[in-house]
DNA sequence: TATTGTTATACTCTATAACTATA
DNA sequence: TATAGTTATAGAGTATAACAATA
């Protein structure tokens, strides 16, 4: 009794995606979080004082609404804008202690959140999801999803 | 060299369907037609007369979207607002001639698309791709994606 | 000449409320 | 009293252009 609508893969990850966001975003509230900018504090516990469109590019968001999302994570002490090292334009964003700490309790509730949304599989059925998914994104040339400086950097050129 | 961010299912969905979406969006912008009036018209294939909050509910669209959505469509010659059969409050939306046609080319796109996308995995991947993607849907709580008058519904009441 | 961050403006999209005709 | 469709209005979100500083 399925919809045929739903026999196509696209339409399929729309609807879920519509849902998982949804989910995702009133999970993060409580945390004053916006899931962009739990991407953003993913990005710099990963790789500390990132350009602000070195941060952009990943969350596919534009320059000009990078601005405001920096500026609301500095405001509330979680980042800090510092000098760039190498390019005097450019503003390099930081860590806060206080940012790595609500990082981690963001972190905890998506863990639950996802741990939930793959519970009815079984432990290897998880593990193939996430590598399709991958391989998907990877054909859909998603240039799997690497380091925006280490994709195309030959050096400090880009850092 | 994976981004930390991707390691999260959610995240990774998020990526891919924004992607997904834009490319979809690309795809059949050429035969003026919107994802969501792609979703219009596959839902009335699979069941012609549907009211108009039957259409926007499995599309995830309000009521008063729905208006132009259908408007658009209307003017077009794609399809028909018709009285309902049990309902006087209600539009049933038909589909004309012109609207089974277009519909044929968009998923001919929409096909091949997804034949590109899934054209790194074999065949049996693809497969269980799409039942993952299925119960993973399911446990998210998207009721099993089946038609609204399926759900609840005991007999011509609701249709 | 191009790029980074910033601001301001315009545009799109969506959510809300209100109305009518029905149920 | 509640619901289907419609309309109008307001709000959120986004895109564009322009600017100063720097590459």
């Amino acid at each position: 009794m399925t919809l045929p609508l739903f026999d196509h893969v696209v339409c399929l990850i729309g609807k879920l995606d519509f849902h998982l966001q949804d989910r995702f975003t009133e999970l993060l509230a409580p945390l004053g979080l916006h899931p962009r900018q739990f991407g953003m504090l993913s990005l710099l516990i990963d790789r500390d004082g990132l350009a602000q469109h070195q941060l952009a590019e990943p969350l596919d968001v534009h320059r000009t609404v990078m601005v405001g999302l920096v500026d609301d994570l500095e405001q509330r002490g979680l980042v800090e804008r510092r000098r760039h090292p190498v390019d005097r334009r450019a503003h390099a964003v930081h860590l806060l202690p206080a940012g790595r700490e609500l990082y981690a309790q963001a972190e905890a509730v998506l863990n639950k959140f996802e741990a939930e949304l793959l519970g009815g599989l079984a432990p290897d059925e998880a593990k193939v999801f996430g590598e399709l998914l991958q391989r998907v994104s990877t054909a859909a040339g998603l240039r799997d999803i690497t380091h925006p400086d280490l994709q195309t950097t030959t050096s400090t050129k880009e850092l």
